[in-house]
DNA sequence: TATATTATAGATACATATAATCCATAATAG
DNA sequence: CTATTATGGATTATATGTATCTATAATATA
């Protein structure tokens, strides 16, 4: 029930760049400043890519820049970049099947948590974060 | 941000025997009805009955017994007795050094998500899963 | 008092997911 | 052309979660 290593990166690198919207940043600069990991730091930038959080551009002065105004990236897609679909608990998928599929107890709590969640996440955008910290 | 499969065997177990809150019941019942492993299912109780949520009682006719109505277990005991203190976010832990730790942008809203789950963990109990399917 | 039954305790093993690294390739600005 | 940058995928390492095993302590009851 934990926030992913991977998706602070993910978080702290857009924010960072948030902070910066007209500039292409390339890897290295985003791996110094944030302390993340270049290597890994790559994969988790292709998903924002493939996403379409973050355009890319290949070649000297090449980088990264966001798409789109950080007000508009909520938490929720950048999840959902890293992570895939926002799930709380597996038996949520149907594909995994569970002997109490049919009345379980426990699936309109874990729901109604999920919900609550998602909302938080939906409603929180990149934004947030800049204005968290003015430097 | 997943609900461990160990959470869910300890809520399962309690449902079921806040289900039946008079019988005293061993592991063994519990174990095969709800499916659980034997072994892994001893420790879960442990830690169940050093937080106070069951009562054990060693020997023949012994095994376990829910100390409280299933209405005054919440589920952030539950979850507290199996995971311990609810964070979402290592970085809350003070002891964790983080270069952005004085002003880190996420806290903030991470906190939020927090608080926001606690207060669901806090209001559902044991009863609202019974609640949830009666048989 | 002996025995069978049950929980307790901790060590160990196994599995899975997460995080990190590495290397080869493709694109492109200058 | 060449240096620079991202892309892609394979591989390794580490951590965490899950499960198993064995020995011990408590106790009801015969």
């Amino acid at each position: 029930m934990q926030v992913s290593r991977t998706l602070d990166y993910a978080v702290r690198s857009l924010t960072f760049m948030g902070r910066r919207p007209v500039d292409m940043l390339n890897m290295k600069e985003i791996s110094d400043s944030q302390h993340i990991p270049l290597n890994y730091l790559a994969k988790i930038m292709r998903r924002l890519v493939e996403r379409g959080i973050l355009k890319s551009m290949v070649g000297p002065e090449g980088g990264y820049i966001l798409r789109r105004q950080p007000q508009e990236i909520s938490l929720k897609e950048v999840y959902e970049a890293i992570e895939g679909e926002f799930r709380i608990i597996d038996c949520m998928d149907k594909d995994k099947i569970c002997i109490f599929h049919d009345q379980c107890p426990q699936l309109p709590v874990w729901d109604k948590l999920r919900v609550s969640m998602l909302n938080i996440l939906e409603s929180t955008s990149i934004y947030d974060m800049i204005k968290n910290t003015k430097q």
